[in-house]
DNA sequence: TAGATTGTTAATCGATTAACAATC
DNA sequence: TAGATTGTTAATCGATTAACAATC
């Protein structure tokens, strides 16, 4: 118990979890139990007792998880008790976006380089930093603090500068170009396609439409008809 | 085989296939493997067929699939013969760059609607659209032609603004705002909670981290060490 | 002690993967 | 026909869920 693999789908919901228990903080609750915590947050109590588990045992069977010790807990696995730099590459409209946005130093994320080789945009000063060209990386990147790279450049452009960062030291990239990054093993990316969870959302809403409107007439006695939504 | 489901898994996929079955026609390819277009996307082949299989299937043995068919068969899937209607409500920071993403609208979203209720904001222009005031938004949403939602307001008011966008006839939702929203079931919400994805890339440094430096010299002969990486 | 709630077990479900028969 | 590649099968894996014994 402690250390061991956490599985994936866990991790992802760990952020979640940390959210709703500052929250509750926030409103004086000490104690949560898993039934409570699990509406907060909008998923089932034993998926959420489950995942906790995978992260050793911290409730009181008959009482529920203590607020602020869960909250310390989570922090911690999610390495939230030490700052951790940010670099965004790219300061068009996202990455401007991206160095303004308040969600992440309310997290533990310093935003602490923004880079660009625009002539237009270097030099120019976004939410008190000044943008600096992608030579100056080195600079910032310091191979002894861990960095978290974003990716805000356009697609022709982001293998080439995700190169650089790999080559800075930089270990985790979010990347926000809709292209599939080639990165040593030891490099971590994940991706956010804003344009992709669009085309998700209508493929579902095209088929609540064709589910709606086609099967009843072409429906006849005797065929099997697929379940609905 | 058609219209009948398709794992949630595999749509997540469809954008990219797509994507990359626009590069390839693009390169004047006729016809690719599903080991080339898996390749391209970074899954693995077999994925890649059974993920096609769930469309019906389109491709031709000892051939192959043909680029042209398989990218018009995926948009037609997605909903991309049609145009969709977005509209964003909250122009601040993030609302800004969203509005001026050029990705949305060279996937067939057109952005028809910018809202906000703040003083300052209402009025000014941005990229050729005029910010209304969140009342208007019944003048913007038509009950007729699907409209999504994008939320990019602060996380207080997201689940206000989100009635208002379902009051409004809108039924798909994609909320930026780190929140549970409340809906009703026939509205579907995705959700981008770009601080989250920053939390689990630092999940997984620290885990690195620690896994590098702390096993080895704790280990003695004889115990068991959990895989690494 | 009685009531409440956890942590875990076991069943189920959905997604991935490798292998290969079908077939161009 | 021989070589290539699909579509599908079956095995495996990981995640979800319900139920309940453990225990505060």
């Amino acid at each position: 118990m402690g250390t061991v693999d956490v599985p994936e789908a866990t991790v992802a919901r760990l952020p979640q979890y940390l959210r709703a228990l500052a929250a509750l903080a926030d409103a004086g609750l000490r104690t949560v139990s898993s039934e409570a915590l699990a509406e907060a947050v909008g998923v089932g109590s034993a998926k959420l007792r489950k995942d906790l588990s995978h992260l050793g045992s911290y409730g009181t069977r008959g009482v529920g998880y203590d607020v602020a010790g869960l909250h310390r807990q989570i922090a911690d696995r999610l390495g939230q008790t030490t700052p951790w730099n940010v670099v965004i590459v790219g300061i068009g409209n996202l990455g401007h976006a991206l160095a303004g946005y308040g969600g992440f130093a309310s997290r533990g994320f310093r935003v602490v380089g923004l880079f660009d080789d625009g002539t237009q945009v270097v030099g120019e000063v976004v939410n008190g930093l000044r943008v600096r060209p992608l030579a100056d990386l080195g600079a910032v990147v310091r191979p002894g603090e861990p960095t978290i790279g974003v990716l805000a450049v356009p697609v022709e452009h982001a293998q080439g500068v995700c190169d650089r960062l790999v080559a800075a030291g930089v270990t985790s990239v979010l990347n926000f170009a809709p292209t599939v990054l080639r990165v040593p093993a030891d490099v971590d990316v994940r991706k956010v396609d804003l344009a992709s969870e669009l085309q998700i959302l209508a493929f579902h809403a095209q088929r609540r439409a064709v589910r709606s409107s086609v099967p009843a007439p072409t429906a006849t006695v005797g065929e099997r008809i697929g379940e609905v939504v």
